[in-house]
DNA sequence: CAACTTTCTTAACCTATATTAAGTGCTAAA
DNA sequence: TTTAGCACTTAATATAGGTTAAGAAAGTTG
C-alpha cells in the first residue's frame, strides 16, 4: 500500500493517523487482463488507482470505433470523471490491459475524506489541475500537430508504454486507424 | 461585483465577512477589444473571470496558425492554467474579443484565500473538475466526430456565441480552416 | 500441439479537409 | 472619400489519413 501513500505524499503530508484513516476507506482488488471495471451507460462509483499492471479508459462511437482517452500504469489514477462527478451514466469503458492490482476509492468515502481530512481536498484539486493541463495540451496537439508529431510526443512522454501497449491502442490514443499507424511507422523507420 | 459572488455561490456558500475578504483580493479592469491580457512565453500571474464582454485563449503553432482553446463570456473563468500553476512560460495567448470588464485574481492571493477560506479550495476543485470533464469530452469529440458534427455540438452548447464570434474563430475552435468552414456552412445550409 | 483469434502489414483506392489563389464586400483609419 | 485591411466566399488542386481487403505473424486457448 506504500504506492498510493507516496503518491499523496508528493503533494501533501498526512499524519500516521490520517494515513490509517485513508487506508480504511479504500479497497484493493486484483483483476485479470481484459476485465472491464466500468461500462459505458453505467454510473461510476469509484476512483481507481493502479498499484501494478495497466488499465485504459476508452469510448466507442456510433461507428463502433474505439478511442482511448487514457492509459494508467503503476502510480496513476484513472476513472470516468464525468459519470463519477455527475452520478449519471457515462460513455467511457474502463478496462484492464495487464493483470493488475487496483485501489478502489468509493465516491462516498472520497466525500467523507474531504470532510475528515481537508488536506485531501487540496490533494485532489492539484491532481485534477494537473490532469486538466495535460488534457488541454493534448487537445491543442490534436488540433495543430500531424499524426506523426503526435506519435513522437507520445513516445517522449510515455516511453515505457510503447513496449507495453499494442500498436492498435497507441493508434487509437493518437487518433488514427491501425492501418494508417502501421504505414506511418514503417515510413518513419525508413528515415 | 455580484456576478463573481453568484458564480461562487452556485457551489459553496460564503459568509458576508468571507465575501468581503474575497473581494479585497481581486481587482477589476476594463479592456478594449483586441487587448492582449497574457502573451505566450510569459509567466501567467492571474486567473481571469469575465464580468462582461468576451475573451478567448489560443495558441499559435509553428506554421503560424492560431487554435482557439477557449472562449469566455459573462460568468466564465479563463486563464493559462499551465503557466499559472507551473509559473513557467506558457504557450497560450489571452485576448479580449469585445470590450470587457474582467476580474483579476492574482496567483498569490488565490493561494492566500485557500488558506483563509478553506471552502474556496473546494470551489476551485469543483471548477477544475468541471473544466476537466468538458475538455475530456471535447478531446473525444475531436477524435471521433467529423467537422460538421463538431460544429453542431458547438452550436448546441454555446448558442449565444455563434452570433458574437467571427466564423474564423469558430473554425479555429472546432479545428478546421476558415475556407473549409465556409464551404461546410454553405453545404449545411443547402440541406 | 493444433485451432482459433487477434494484431500487424501491405496495397489499391477513396474522402475529408487543407492549400493556394482570386475576388467581394465591409469597416476603419488617413 | 479614398485606401488599406479584414472577414468571408468560391473554386481548382493537393494531401493526410481512411477504407476495404487479403495475407502473414503473433498470441491465446483447449
Amino acid at each position: 500500500m506504500a504506492l498510493i501513500l507516496d503518491n499523496i505524499a508528493k503533494i501533501i503530508s498526512l499524519t500516521e493517523a490520517e494515513k490509517e484513516l485513508f487506508l480504511s476507506k479504500i479497497e484493493i482488488q486484483h483483476y485479470k487482463a481484459k476485465t472491464v471495471l466500468h461500462n459505458a451507460g453505467e454510473i461510476c462509483k469509484h476512483s481507481y488507482f493502479v498499484n501494478s499492471g495497466l488499465v485504459r479508459s476508452f469510448n466507442i462511437n456510433d461507428n463502433i470505433v474505439e478511442h482511448v482517452l487514457h492509459f494508467a500504469c503503476e502510480g496513476w489514477w484513472i476513472g470516468d470523471m464525468y459519470s463519477l462527478l455527475s452520478q449519471k451514466p457515462g460513455n467511457l469503458f474502463i478496462e484492464v490491459l495487464e493483470d493488475s492490482e487496483v485501489v478502489l476509492l468509493p465516491k462516498e468515502n472520497q466525500g467523507q475524506l474531504y470532510f475528515d481530512i481537508p488536506k485531501l481536498e487540496r490533494f485532489f484539486r492539484i491532481l485534477t489541475e494537473n490532469s486538466l493541463v495535460a488534457h488541454q495540451e493534448r487537445l491543442m496537439d490534436n488540433l495543430s500537430l500531424s499524426a506523426e508529431e503526435r506519435f513522437e510526443k507520445f513516445c517522449n512522454r510515455y516511453p515505457s508504454l510503447i513496449q507495453r501497449v499494442s500498436q492498435k491502442q497507441i493508434a487509437s490514443y493518437i487518433g488514427v486507424t491501425p492501418e494508417f499507424f502501421s504505414k506511418m511507422k514503417s515510413r518513419m523507420l525508413r528515415k
